[in-house]
DNA sequence: AGATCGAGTGAACGATTGTTCATTCGTAAA
DNA sequence: TTTACGAATGAACAATCGTTCACTCGATCT
């Protein structure tokens, strides 16, 4: 086994508090990635850290703390990422669900360990009500944001037909579709296609407010 | 601990090879569903069939052989419903579409441990590349079919400026999603409504095949 | 240079994992 | 009823799990 850490770098010994944290959680999304949830271990995270086994109980109480604060960490970089895009949108409807979906596509937030980190923990949020709890609060804010701008698009548009609820539910289901597809077929579903195709779900349901080319925003 | 078996119903103690094969899929489904797939052991398993540790190395060769034909279990039973739904479905595209979503909200399809069971074993194909394989072939018979109705419906409406392969595996990608409302948050997110909304999406894409009612096919 | 002290280590622990196989049990044939 | 045989059991096994804590190390002081 060779020492990551000292290959990459001759960090000191001795850490921050708060740069050890990341470190370990960083960790834990990359062992996440190629070990899976089921056989992601303190073992394998501080192997992938470069560090002893009982790093981990040092700072923070145990696996299920580090498994816990890795989805939160995911949570708030995700919600921080979806506040700024708010706050430097413009005022208009369709301008702010664009960049929302732009979110959704982002780099940062398409980057296969942290989609892998969602999915585990989606698909065990049945069993575990904590994990259940902090990927609920997510939903309802994205959610009821959603909602809100659908509203208005298709007040201003004056769109008849259109059930807003379904329309922000079926926007939401479709990028985590394709975000699952990302995961699990990256070769067959590339950032840039899953955008498009999210962007075209857009133009078929406001057309007045959404082109079809690459842009987006009429 | 109470034995589930003896307390449902007097059954022999000894039982022919495919029917403890199928108590024991089932259990395992159920286990996956409950206790998720990291906390799915040998143990759990057994114990939800109401049987004895040793009894799935006795039926299959190990634990890593029986999840896997758990998910072949379900990956088969979804593509019967799917063949099955096409045989019976009439010549027209756009019925053949529509028996295809069909099945997708089937009641048997949108039972919560199976989809906790293919949720579980999607969020793993990034590191199972066993899991990946069989995943694989489902959606690449999937995705052709898919691909091929939308074509000929794109065709037959002569629809203009939507892209087949993305409308089809953005029909594919919001299917999944509303999967993955209906494992998450089935409270939010019932059969009805994610049929109505993956109806709606169609009827948005193609509205000269598809009206906007309850029913689907115009 | 020497002392101090918190960060980091890793051997050891009990608990639990998956697997094995001698034994037990129920069924069906004699 | 007795016998024979395959199905099912569960105690025993080594391996690995997460956790603990006496220790070692090195950065930062005087």
């Amino acid at each position: 086994m060779i020492d990551k850490q000292t290959l990459v770098q001759h960090k000191s010994r001795t850490e921050p508090k708060e740069t050890r944290r990341l470190q370990l959680i960083e960790a834990t999304m990359r062992s996440i990635a190629t070990n899976s949830l089921s056989g992601t271990t303190i073992s394998t995270v501080s192997s992938e850290a470069g560090l002893s086994r009982g790093i981990i109980s040092l700072h923070f109480q145990g696996k299920e703390k580090l498994l816990l604060e890795t989805l939160a960490h995911v949570v708030d970089e995700y919600k921080t990422l979806w506040e700024d895009a708010l706050q430097k949108a413009g005022h208009s409807s369709a301008e702010r669900l664009a960049s929302l979906l732009g979110v959704d596509f982002h780099r940062s937030v398409c980057d296969r360990n942290k989609l892998a980190v969602w999915f585990a923990f989606w698909s065990e949020s049945k069993s575990r009500p904590t994990y259940r709890k902090l990927c609920a609060e997510r939903d309802r804010e994205y959610d009821a944001m959603m909602l809100h701008l659908c509203k208005e698009i298709i007040s201003e548009g004056g769109y008849t037909g259109i059930d807003p609820e379904m329309a922000a539910r079926g926007l939401a289901a479709l990028t985590e579709g394709l975000w699952l597809d990302m995961l699990v077929n990256p070769r067959s579903m590339s950032r840039r296609k899953a955008q498009k195709t999210s962007m075209a779900y857009l133009s078929h349901l406001f057309p007045r407010h959404f082109s079809n080319n690459d842009e987006g925003v009429r």
